[in-house]
RNA sequence: GAGCCCGUAGCCCAGCGGAUAAGGCGUCGGCCUCCGAAGCCGGAGAGCGUGGGUUCGAAUCCCACCGGGCUCGCCA
């Protein structure tokens, strides 16, 4: 495995061995950590030997890291090294080094990506929206993290599985299915998206009915003369009037035909009950109805994913794992353990006691007074909750032979995530609870607050995307216009969809972020457009270049030039930390540093016509390598760079 | 009330035990007879919510507090 980084901390070390034998014989050294020094000109590694060597040698670190630097030897990849506040800085020796960054980084196109040593058989569930409303940019967040969690871990030499679960078991489902059905169970033309279609459909049936609701409680409440109730009920009343208002500019039709349908119905709320017990049931006409309006959303999704170039493996449905009896088995199984009691007609899962019998909390690194409170599995009407089918669908993933399993959902439900890794290891199936990892993320907000599909307040992602690549197709054509327009089109994609991801891939997973439109349609500094461009200018070059003269890597003297070096350098192991630690925003914030290096050196110095043919072949190795770099920086992230843009 | 997450320049955001706290947006001033100005160069702007503690060394670890978000048995 390339990785020239590594080569020369293993010289370092060697002659930092050395240098400590010569200047305190017989010292054992401390396994070293090595640095980068915030400036590239003091030398390419720093080791921190000197601090850890003061308390048992007794001197100053500054004086040990003098007396060991003055015995480093020039030897290989090491030129030599100096002494600064303490640290050891080693110098790499630039021709030799350069040489050994450029070429390697150059001649692999799959520089950077370090394998592990024990590839696993990994699932990443994520996206699983709700199957009747579109995809939000707040869905947007856990899709795209989620594909770029699985495309590192591949990357890093994992076998990857990545599943999306249909919820087709809740209310929500149940409902829009019935004002699906009132419609007369239409099917959406060819130009509108499924999930669009039944988005407005979905939306409209709730705010009718939370209409007929909210007058039939307010004429109580007036009838009661309950003061406070009437102005709460008033502020109700208001937020979805607003909502219908929407929905008969965006669906006029739809949201029209179903409000006069629903107000017939004396007990809509009856209605979809009903309609949710058949589906439970396994109905024949029901599954059919639910089935069919669930595929028309999942099909939007498949192609809105697609479009993004997203994809899955499985397309698991909640409802299979009841119809199977999966979640009555993990019933019955958690029945027969200590832990569940009947409680008010409600079946309850004591996870307290359990964590505490496994010293779960210290083993999964929980406080101890991390409270962990019990679960309802099973309502006092009967009726089973989520969090029981979700232990039956944990069962069902391990099942299909995975060694470990990450659930992309929000930090919200952080607990709900918590107690079902307890259950699993309640049902005796411990590894699984360890394997099992929930990578949670903050919500994607508006500035007017929380999106909601109920009221159809949401950016769709589809018109995040339509506008990105519009702007993008714009900015292409000005730039480029004699290149053909299907090919611009192509271009104003990869950099409209990639300017969306890296905006929402460069915020770290547990910090909140408020919808922004300008920072979505970034093309400046610091977005995907920038690294890409970085990308194009380093082919533009390269397509330009007659010939590759030998490279000579001594004449590349320019400082600008070893900051390149050291970023080209470092890529193998920033890709392998943030794969390891799973933290996309590592590599976006490395490829920005990258592209603002390149361009530092791009307008600083010639490459095609530099002052030696040596030099120009150096500066051609650099300038692919960079290229190299950029590219399969981006390809982690799932961005596309273009060579013209 | 309890638990988890967040709190870094006007705004956004990186760094999470080590060398002068990194970028971006915005702002001020420069750069296209030269490989693409989606670019480059330079200026101003924070001492990292507050107060303690651990350490040779803390934005980073510990404790307390303050502010914001989320969650806490019959939603998913």
């Amino acid at each position: 495995m390339s990785n020239p980084l590594a080569k020369l901390r293993e010289e370092c070390q060697r002659q930092l061995e050395a240098a400590t034998e010569a200047a305190y014989p017989g010292t054992t050294l401390p396994e070293s950590k090595y640095s980068q020094p915030p400036d590239p000109k003091m030398g390419e590694l720093a080791s921190a030997v000197s601090f850890q060597l003061a308390k048992t040698l007794r001197q100053k670190p500054a004086d040990i890291a003098v007396n060991i630097a003055k015995h480093v030897k020039k030897h290989g990849l090491v030129a030599s090294a100096e002494a600064v506040n303490g640290y050891i800085n080693f110098h790499a020796d630039e021709g030799n080094y350069y040489k050994l960054v450029f070429e390697t980084a150059a001649a692999d196109l799959e520089y950077g990506y370090l394998k592990v040593d024990k590839p696993q058989k990994i699932m990443v569930e994520h996206t699983s929206a709700n199957p009747i409303h579109p995809i939000t940019i707040g869905h947007a967040r856990n899709a795209i993290t989620g594909a770029c969690l699985a495309n590192m871990l591949r990357l890093r030499g994992n076998q990857m599985r990545v599943d999306f679960l249909v919820n087709d078991m809740g209310r929500q489902v149940a409902l829009a299915t019935w004002g699906w059905t009132l419609l007369g169970k239409p099917e959406p033309d060819s130009a509108t998206r499924g999930e669009i279609f039944i988005g407005n459909i979905y939306a409209s049936t709730n705010v009718s009915m939370e209409l007929l609701r909210v007058a039939k409680e307010t004429k109580v409440a007036e009838e009661k003369g309950d003061v406070p109730m009437i102005a709460e009920l008033q502020e109700e009343q208001e937020k979805f009037d607003n909502a219908a208002a929407e929905l008969e500019k965006t669906a006029p039709k739809i949201y029209n035909a179903l409000k006069a349908k629903i107000a017939a119905y004396p007990d809509p709320a009856a209605e979809i009950a009903k309609l949710n017990t058949a589906y439970e049931n396994n109905d024949p006409e029901t599954k059919k109805a639910v089935r069919r309006l669930v595929k028309i959303c999942i099909d939007g999704f498949v192609q809105t994913m697609g479009e993004l170039n997203i994809r899955y493996d499985s397309f698991d449905y909640e409802s299979d794992l009841v119809w199977e009896h999966k979640a009555d088995e993990v019933l019955d199984a958690l029945k027969k353990t200590d832990f569940v009691e009947r409680d008010q007609g409600a079946l309850i899962f004591n996870c307290d006691s359990v964590a505490n019998i496994y010293a779960l909390k210290q083993r999964w690194g929980l406080a101890p007074n991390h409270p962990i409170p019990r679960l309802v599995l099973v309502r006092s009407d009967g009726t089973t909750l989520y969090t029981l089918r979700d232990m039956a669908y944990s069962i069902y993933k391990f099942g299909t032979g995975m060694d470990r399993v990450i659930n992309v959902i929000g930090q919200e439900q952080a607990l709900a995530q918590l107690q079902l890794r307890i259950a699993l290891v309640a049902l005796g199936k411990p590894e699984m609870g360890d394997n099992q990892l929930h990578f949670g993320y903050e919500f994607v907000k508006l500035p007017e607050g929380k999106m909601s599909g109920r009221l159809g307040r949401f950016v769709a992602l589809n018109d995040v995307m339509d506008r990105s690549t519009e702007l993008a197709l714009e900015e292409v054509t000005k730039r480029t216009p004699d290149l053909p327009e299907a090919q611009r089109r192509d271009i104003a994609r990869m950099v409209g969809i990639g300017a969306v991801k890296y905006a929402l891939l460069s915020v770290d997973a547990n910090k909140q972020v408020i919808f922004d439109w300008a920072k979505a349609l970034n093309f400046e500094t610091n977005s995907a457009p920038f690294v890409q461009y970085s990308h194009a200018r380093c082919c533009n070059i390269l397509i330009r270049a007659k010939e590759r003269p030998a490279p000579d890597f001594s004449q590349l003297k320019d400082p600008k030039e070893r900051e390149v070096a050291a970023a080209v350098a470092n890529w193998p192991e920033v890709f392998a930390e943030a794969a390891d630690v799973l933290k996309p925003g590592t590599i976006t914030a490395y490829l920005n540093s990258l592209a603002d290096k390149y361009n530092s050196f791009y307008s600083a110095l010639r490459v095609l016509n530099a002052e030696t043919p040596g030099l120009v072949g150096a500066r051609l190795a650099l300038v692919d390598a960079v290229r190299v770099v950029l590219h399969n920086g981006c390809a982690v992230l799932g961005i596309e760079a273009p060579e013209r843009m």
